[in-house]
RNA sequence: GCCGGAGUGGCGGAACUGGCAGACGCGCGGGACUCAAAAUCCCGUGUCCUCCGGGACGUGUGGGUUCGACCCCCACCUCCGGCACCA
């Protein structure tokens, strides 16, 4: 018999499907798009090309590999594209190590990743392809970036930001994990720098309210964007500073606790520190400790004991007319709400250590129901609280207590209601040269000027040096930076920061429906046709950067009138990532395993089929080589049945047998499986039965569909093999066979197995047509001895009888 | 501390809606084929007891609801992830 061989089988197919573009789906000419249409796009997050392909990313793509033959035999039209995350610092970086341009770095990983891609046999829209640092698409970024400025949405302001000494650039705050960059580990340190912002935060309520547009996501992914978001509700207060006729206003979630604010703190960056102290005998103390504290970085700050000075200064409490000691300490936060703060020791454990260090008065303004109040200690949040020693509130539950101090305040004009957020603006400048170029120019006359459209794509210039040196490389192309203003045509100077990499990605998957657009970005009537993605599929790692950002990006377009959605991704699955070792593969770690190896040995549908294979796709996996054998075993079995089968006649009806109906049944479970549970592992072991089955009973005379009815179904994963022995069955085309439909017929079993339990045990077993009536199944499992003996004529009290399920008796 | 997720044989995992725990695969034991090996095929494989009929126990721990719980409820333990001097 002719041998299995993966080598041969795979280049023929790779070959047939790229000749007949077989998984190319074309838009629908201009009038048709409106026509509702069977569609679905399926998307995965694109690669970042900074090395090869690994296992990691093999398990990702056979997600949505499964997704997409899966829904193009149901019918739909199946766009499933990709692209290359190409600009960012790991190409610059390795460029700046081996020698050599960037480009070429990223270009030679691209193309190494796509034939690895094309190896793998996926299905995959390859007359889609973009790569974010091909001016044909940056163009576009540049593009909507000056939309984005145009609206305000894109600005520059100097601002403390999160610098990272080893990359020699700044980083956004969502870069930025336990005080260290979230590439290279460095631990980042805090500058006053020049930079540019996307408003992200203008959109902060959306981000959270438009969540229920979201189908289907992951509860721990907007759980994570929550969090991240942050926001509080509370009340602004006005605080004065009699004596200097200031007013500070802090912000605070505990407006009920306003009676226990013993004392005041300003951040040590707070604009109004040095003239309160100005002048006095404080003022060495307080500014010596400004600049320490500016020396320090942030995980210092937060590792050391609470300390402070205090101004000399006092603030006057609105709701008690109480003059309180101002301080500055570092651990209020200029970045955070006001940059100052009411405390109260008492209630929140912070103000609560410092004041016990200091000796300032501890008291307590909420208690228990019962009223119990003991000052001078640190009391926690509880349920029911009731206001105390509060003056006219006192005795009033905590959440009254909350408005009805605001609402006093507010008549004064001391207070109004308020929400702070803990999301900042995105920082999306970066002082390195493998981006894209930010494009506006600097003219002294007329200030920021951006590039008219025109004059886009800005390219990026080539320069000799792009090591990292604290400012931009292309500061250096001066040529390049020197230019006219659009506006005045005086002299002037091109922006010579570039953009974070995030931008390329938060808009690509739009691209992808009108890639080859070369008059603007996307038309919008085919955006809206292919968009929001039907399912997005990445990993759990960009559950707050990229989602966060790319859903902002599509809110500002639809508020510019470019697409008529407002969320990018319906449904988001996160895959779980695959560890080798107890660490996550990755290229960084130096503990991946690469694809090419294993498909040289074994052939790519054994890996595909093992990636899906080793647990539920939406949990991390252990890499471990013992189970791939159990899978090259599969394919062969498969192999040489299907070529017993292939020599026998098709069968015409399809006798009622017992493997007639295991097919069946099979393709119940997996239909069910991939489309409704989206378990990818299970329906593998489902077909791993039915091949189990065939070999047991190879004469059966269902034995041959059988065979093809295990072949049709594992076609989403082993999709060569599948499509070989499909032809020597007989048959065509099997990427575009309609998916197989369980007749309800073969599904009705004949017989089922009854459980019958004892006080919950299960004592005995019945085989009973499914359909037996109740009181039938109640008399047979009395006459069981073995049941009888457990009742042991003892009375039956209750009798619980499931239809085709079981039966129960209780003594 | 707050939020989210997970805990099942020697291992990866299955059990979908409260109804037969351990599918499928790995590993292991035994057998067939073979001069031998590989490959392949067959049988067995949760633990303990057993008169070999079967019995008891068993899904992180302790309780509860229920005729019946891996599944629901309460308390706890452990691990993973996110957020956190955020006022």
């Amino acid at each position: 018999m002719e041998r299995y061989d993966p080598q041969a089988i795979e280049a023929k197919w790779q070959r047939i499907w790229r000749e007949q573009r077989a998984f190319e789906v074309p838009n629908p000419e201009p009038d048709e798009l409106e026509r509702h249409a069977q569609k679905t796009y399926v998307l995965e997050m694109l690669p970042y090309p900074s090395g090869d392909l690994h296992m990691g990313h093999v398990r990702n793509y056979m997600l949505g590999e499964v997704v997409a033959h899966f829904r193009r035999r149901h019918g739909y039209a199946v766009m499933r594209p990709m692209g290359f995350d190409a600009f960012g610092l790991p190409a610059e970086n390795a460029a700046i190590k081996e020698g050599g341009h960037p480009r070429d770095v990223t270009e030679r990983n691209i193309a190494a990743i796509r034939r690895q891609m094309e190896r793998m046999g996926w299905a995959i829209d390859w007359s889609r392809v973009l790569s974010s640092h091909e001016p044909s698409y940056y163009h576009w970024t540049q593009w909507l970036f000056v939309r984005f400025f145009e609206r305000g949405l894109a600005y520059r302001r100097e601002a403390p930001v999160k610098w990272c000494p080893n990359d020699q650039t700044v980083l956004a705050n969502e870069q930025v994990v336990d005080g260290r960059c979230e590439r290279c580990g460095a631990e980042v340190e805090a500058r006053n720098l020049e930079q540019w912002f996307f408003k992200i935060t203008d959109y902060a309520d959306a981000l959270l309210d438009e969540m229920s547009l979201l189908e289907e996501w992951p509860e721990r992914v907007l759980t994570m964007q929550r969090n991240w978001i942050g926001r509080s509700e509370g009340a602004d207060v006005v605080f004065e500073v009699a004596d200097l006729g200031e007013h500070i206003e802090v912000f605070t979630t505990r407006p009920d606790t306003l009676f226990g604010a013993t004392f005041f703190v300003l951040a040590p960056e707070h604009p109004l520190v040095s003239r309160l102290v100005e002048g006095s005998e404080h003022e060495s103390a307080v500014l010596d400790y400004a600049r320490h504290t500016a020396a320090r970085t942030t995980v210092e700050r937060e590792e050391k004991e609470k300390d402070g000075v205090f101004t000399g200064r006092y603030a006057t409490n609105p709701v008690n007319g109480e003059r309180i000691p101002i301080w500055v300490a570092d651990y209020v936060l200029m970045e955070y709400g006001t940059g100052a703060i009411m405390a109260v020791p008492a209630h929140d454990e912070r103000d609560y250590a410092f004041a016990e260090r200091y000796g300032i008065e501890i008291r307590q303004v909420v208690a228990p129901a019962d009223g119990s109040a003991v000052d001078g200690a640190f009391v926690a949040h509880t349920e029911n609280e009731v206001l105390v020693n509060s003056g006219e509130f006192s005795g009033m539950p905590a959440p009254e207590g909350k408005r009805a101090i605001v609402e006093s305040l507010a008549g004064r004009g001391a207070a109004r209601a308020a929400i702070r957020y803990r999301l900042r603006d995105w920082l999306l400048s970066r002082q390195r040269y493998w981006g894209c170029p930010i494009p506006v120019v600097h003219c002294d006359g007329c200030g920021i000027v951006p590039v008219p459209d025109e004059e886009l794509p800005v390219l990026l210039p080539e320069v000799d040096e792009y090591l990292p040196k604290g400012r931009s490389p292309l500061a250096a192309a001066e040529d390049w930076v020197a230019t006219t203003c659009p506006r005045c045509a005086g002299p002037a100077r091109r922006e010579t920061d570039t953009m974070d990499t995030f931008v390329d990605s938060s808009w690509y998957f739009i691209r992808y429906a009108d890639a080859q657009n070369d008059r603007e970005p996307f038309s919008r009537a085919v955006a809206d046709y292919w968009l929001p993605v039907n399912q997005y599929i990445g990993g759990i790692e960009h559950a707050i950067l990229h989602l966060l950002y790319a859903r902002f990006f599509v809110k500002v377009m639809h508020d510019l009138g470019l697409v008529g959605f407002r969320e990018p991704f319906a449904r988001l699955f996160t895959q779980g990532m695959l560890y080798r070792d107890g660490a996550k593969m990755s290229k960084s770690k130096g503990n991946t395993i690469s694809p090419d190896e294993y498909v040289e040995r074994y052939g790519a549908d054994a890996a595909r089929m093992y990636l899906l294979f080793i647990g539920p796709v939406d949990q991390d996996a252990e890499w471990q080589d013992s189970g791939f054998e159990g899978i090259v075993r599969f394919l062969h079995r498969l192999w040489r049945i299907a070529m017993e089968q292939a020599v026998k006649p098709e069968v015409d009806p399809l006798p009622d047998t017992a493997l007639a109906r295991k097919a069946h049944q099979t393709i119940a479970k997996v239909t069910d499986d991939i489309g409704r549970r989206f378990a990818l592992n299970t329906p593998i072991a489902a077909v791993m039965e039915l091949v189990n089955e065939i070999q047991r009973a190879p004469e059966d005379p269902a034995a041959r569909f059988a065979t093809e009815t295990a072949v049709t179904l594992i076609q989403p994963y082993a999709s060569h093999v599948a499509e070989e022995l499909w032809e020597r069955l007989g048959h065509e085309r099997l990427w575009e066979e309609p998916w197989p439909e369980a007749d309800p017929a073969l599904l009705a079993v004949e017989t089922v197995e009854i459980p019958v339990q004892v006080n919950g045990k299960i004592r005995d077993r019945l085989h009973v047509s499914p359909d037996t009536p109740e009181e039938e199944l109640v008399a047979l499992a009395r006459a069981s001895e073995r049941v009888q003996s457990y009742l042991d004529g003892g009375e039956v009290s209750r009798t619980i009888v499931v239809p085709g399920k079981l039966v129960s008796f209780v003594t």
